[in-house]
DNA sequence: GCCAACGTTGGC
DNA sequence: GCCAACGTTGGC
């Protein structure tokens, strides 16, 4: 196995949480409804099987990232754009020219502490964070040290 | 609920 | 292809 890659997903938890994924048979689901070609394209071509996701709550309380998973399924079509009574329907997406794309992911574990928005901010190793360079987008690459940082984090209470 | 930041749309 | 108007995200 190559070394997996690092990624942070962005859900807001009144829509998706992770105690929904969590709660999916088999802890799977897909990750469709992406509409931003920036993340789009992350889950084309860059996201692998077997890569690593921190789950994160938006507009939440709090604010963090609360649990990890992996990808079990690299990208396909996200066949929700062309489903008129989807959430999120885009007619200008089809089978044979399809614009959006999903992942399948595995929730792996609640981390034991909620590491908040504003702890990652003040941790040092955490500046050059993806989150804070392009605010708005839900698919965030991360490197295998701010994964450590994180996961680190997590083991200890927030003061 | 506000609003800043940024992505997208569409007229020209 | 520019850019103003508009919509969305997401922290506060």
């Amino acid at each position: 196995m190559p070394e997996p890659g690092y990624w942070l997903f962005k859900s807001e938890p009144s829509a998706y949480s992770f105690s929904d994924l969590m709660s999916e048979e088999d802890q799977t689901a897909e990750w469709d409804g992406v509409r931003n070609y920036q993340a789009r394209n992350f889950l084309r071509d860059d996201v692998k099987l077997g890569d690593r996701v921190l789950f994160y709550h938006s507009n939440a309380k709090p604010i963090a990232v609360v649990g990890t998973a992996t990808v079990v399924r690299e990208g396909y079509p996200d066949f929700t754009a062309w489903d008129p009574d989807s959430d999120h329907p885009d007619p200008k997406s089809s089978p044979d020219n399809p614009i959006w794309f999903m992942v399948d992911i595995k929730g792996d574990a609640e981390l034991p502490n909620p590491v908040t928005l504003k702890r990652i901010r003040s941790t040092p190793g955490l500046e050059e964070c993806s989150l804070f360079k392009r605010p708005r987008i839900s698919v965030h690459p991360i490197t295998k040290a701010e994964w450590d940082i994180i996961l680190d984090l997590a083991q200890r209470e927030e003061n």
